[in-house]
DNA sequence: CGCCTTTGACCAGCGC
DNA sequence: GCGCTGGTCAAAGGCG
């Protein structure tokens, strides 16, 4: 895979040095806002997800949290990370430079021109012609920690699994899902922390090109729920993502205490709120 | 019936 | 070149 990348996340997590990573390899604070290179980034997590202008905007709302921005002391318990520098310039819907910010390989250069990006692009489809002329096109990708007893933390977003795949170094799988909406091909992995089961790393890779769909509905309530949870915790981050559980009966997961409720946002959202740790993962 | 998950197979990239 | 690993495909089956 992205060998390159550099970033395995089992690397990371597995060996109970995470700080040590984070601290080596990013500025601290890149591990929970969104700032590049000094300024903070003008697009939000969520909007990175697509989801902006009509949607209450749960990004607005956590940039109005005023720890949004706090780094590493901030004890909530989701970490955002850009372990790609996919931050570099994340796609937005509205953007024309997606094509720009489809690189990932921060290992190689921190910092590249659009000319070597395009060129590297170039490069990737004449090196695979066969088949996958939009396969291994990596989108910007952004990772983030939550912890949580379930691996698929809603979004407002529907989902399609369409692989899993066992982790080395790590006794969890790794799922892949893809955004059902047609000509959306926002993808996202969730993957267990191998050291600490109880985090669930996600990998958004992409960028929606839709609103999201369920929104109107049970997410607009969520959503709200997110905000006076980001505002009442004081950790911008901790409140998003609401940790569900869909079709149980079907899913191999060990029985949990909470978040049984297949369908509805709120119930299982209050309760990982409640397994929100004020701890930070990196120690 | 439509949508979804599951799962084995296949493909591509990388290190040795 | 080979093996390992990650990522994707697609058929099969389940569920509402």
């Amino acid at each position: 895979m992205d060998r390159k990348e550099g970033l395995n996340m089992e690397d990371v997590l597995g060996n109970s040095s995470f700080s040590d990573y984070i601290s080596s390899s990013f500025p601290l604070q890149s591990v929970f806002d969104f700032s590049f290179e000094g300024e903070m980034m003008p697009l939000g997590f969520m909007e990175l997800l697509g989801v902006q202008d009509s949607n209450p905007s749960l990004f607005d709302m956590a940039q109005q949290a005023p720890s949004v921005t706090q780094p590493l002391n901030n004890p909530c318990s989701t970490k955002i990370e850009s372990p790609a520098g996919v931050l570099n310039q994340p796609a937005t819907p509205n953007s024309p430079s997606i094509s720009s910010a489809s690189s990932e390989d921060v290992d190689d250069e921190t910092v590249k021109v659009d000319d070597q990006e395009k060129d590297q692009q170039k490069t990737k489809k004449q090196l695979k012609p066969k088949k996958t002329n939009q396969k291994r096109q990596r989108e910007a990708r952004f990772a983030f920690m939550t912890k949580s007893e379930v691996d698929h933390l809603e979004d407002g977003y529907r989902w399609r699994k369409y692989g899993q795949k066992a982790v080395k170094n790590s006794s969890f799988p790794r799922s892949y899902y893809r955004c059902t909406t047609i000509s959306c091909n926002v993808k996202k992995r969730v993957e267990r922390s191998f050291s600490d089961p109880s985090i669930v790393i996600t990998t958004y890779e992409g960028q929606h090109t839709h609103p999201s769909p369920i929104m109107p509905r049970s997410s607009l309530a969520a959503g709200a729920q997110l905000s006076l949870d980001i505002s009442a915790a004081g950790a911008g981050a901790s409140g998003f993502g609401t940790a569900v559980q869909r079709t149980p009966s079907k899913y191999k997961q060990p029985p949990l205490n909470f978040g049984q409720n297949g369908s509805s946002l709120n119930p299982s959202f209050v309760h990982e709120r409640r397994f929100l740790q004020l701890r930070s993962v990196f120690t």
